[in-house]
DNA sequence: TGTACATCAGTGAACGCGCGTTCACTGATGTAC
DNA sequence: TGTACATCAGTGAACGCGCGTTCACTGATGTAC
């Protein structure tokens, strides 16, 4: 009885609530974060204004919506990096990377609070968030038990690893790195010079 | 002839473009950047919705001043801490760190593009980044020159505590690490933890 | 299998709002004589 | 020192716009008989 194929009567969509996250994606890619208006993914996915209504209760659920298929997209590409090289906590730096290029403006809005809601995230949105963050404590978790990884402790390496990630990503998708000497390289060797750093610290030898 | 003493006749301000600006700074502190307008920031200058086109071509012009002026702080803050403590890489980070989270709105203007400017951003504001950005190489300078911190690039260096400083300031301020067990400790600690991992390295010692 | 009907996902017009920006104006200022 | 005047930083009303949301409605759907 739930999930009508596509193709129906075009007065019943049949699968709207998906539609408008996928229009709403699709807009992300092309207008940006400040330009993603109800109305426009509305339109986008060929609907009237009032019809997102009947899906969700206002602007920001829609948000929080986009921004939950962002990480668990986010989740799917740390899980296949996982399983491609398991604790190889580099690889899921460069993963997680390459999702935030991919999709700049929804990288964003899943990290603008205030856009997503009023108050308290919604549960699932932060159970989508903390599913991503598990495959990163998962690879730490796997490189610590192969003696790749120091055996400190691993919810500050998953925050470290986290905050260095993410602090690239930002500061590329913000355009801060579009100057000399950054900007001769691309992002994943940004990246991986500062994972070499974070790996071997800076600190002199004794 | 310029510089009028801030008391005049209440027609004439005397010195509008500079309390538009602070007006600004104290909009973004107590409503945030999502809910600051042109004409609030007049409203809050106490002058009509019109006045600010006397000091600024536009809306962009004006967000992109007050944050330049934000960037003068925040290399004010590292300036001062390579002072204090020459050389010293984690210090220069929790002044950064502490800037951010001081003003997190005024923070959050300074690292978003698209709303500081359409096309490139005016050369004085890069110019504000980048003195900022030279604090932090200097203190890396003054770290490697007294032994203290490896000779690996500098750049890459200043890349990488650059990045997770930032990474670790976005990621408290959007709110990301309101959850367990990141929630116990202040973000000081936090920072500290992650700088402690970049200072050491993760890597298994042989 | 065929028909009557309740359901509810959509429509489209309308609302009030705050926005960035413009315009003709006003009146305080500092300067020239 | 005193007055006429050009300058230009402000005013306040107005513009058109797109926004989020509401409402009474319409018509396709699936179900009960």
């Amino acid at each position: 009885m739930p999930k009508r194929p596509a193709r129906k009567s075009a007065y019943h969509h049949g699968d709207l609530r998906n539609a408008l996250i996928q229009a709403g994606t699709r807009l992300l890619r092309h207008v940006g974060l400040d330009d993603l208006s109800l109305r426009r993914v509305a339109k986008e996915a060929k609907v009237s204004p009032a019809a997102p209504y009947r899906h969700f209760p206002d602007k920001h659920a829609l948000l929080a919506a986009i921004s939950e298929r962002g990480f668990h997209s986010l989740h799917a590409r740390l899980e296949a990096a996982r399983a491609a090289s398991p604790g190889d906590l580099d690889a899921s730096g460069q993963a997680y990377l390459a999702f935030a290029l991919a999709e700049p403006e929804t990288y964003r809005l899943m990290f603008t609070k205030n856009v997503l809601c009023e108050g308290e995230p919604p549960e699932s949105l932060q159970e989508a968030g903390r599913q991503a963050f598990q495959s990163l404590v998962a690879t730490i978790a796997e490189g610590q038990a192969s003696g790749r990884i120091a055996r400190r402790d691993a919810d500050q390496l998953a925050l470290g690893a986290w905050a260095l990630v993410h602090g690239v990503a930002m500061l590329i998708i913000d355009g801060a790195l579009d100057r000399e000497p950054y900007n001769q390289l691309p992002p994943g060797h940004l990246l991986s010079a500062c994972q070499a750093i974070f790996r071997e610290g800076w600190r002199t030898l004794p």
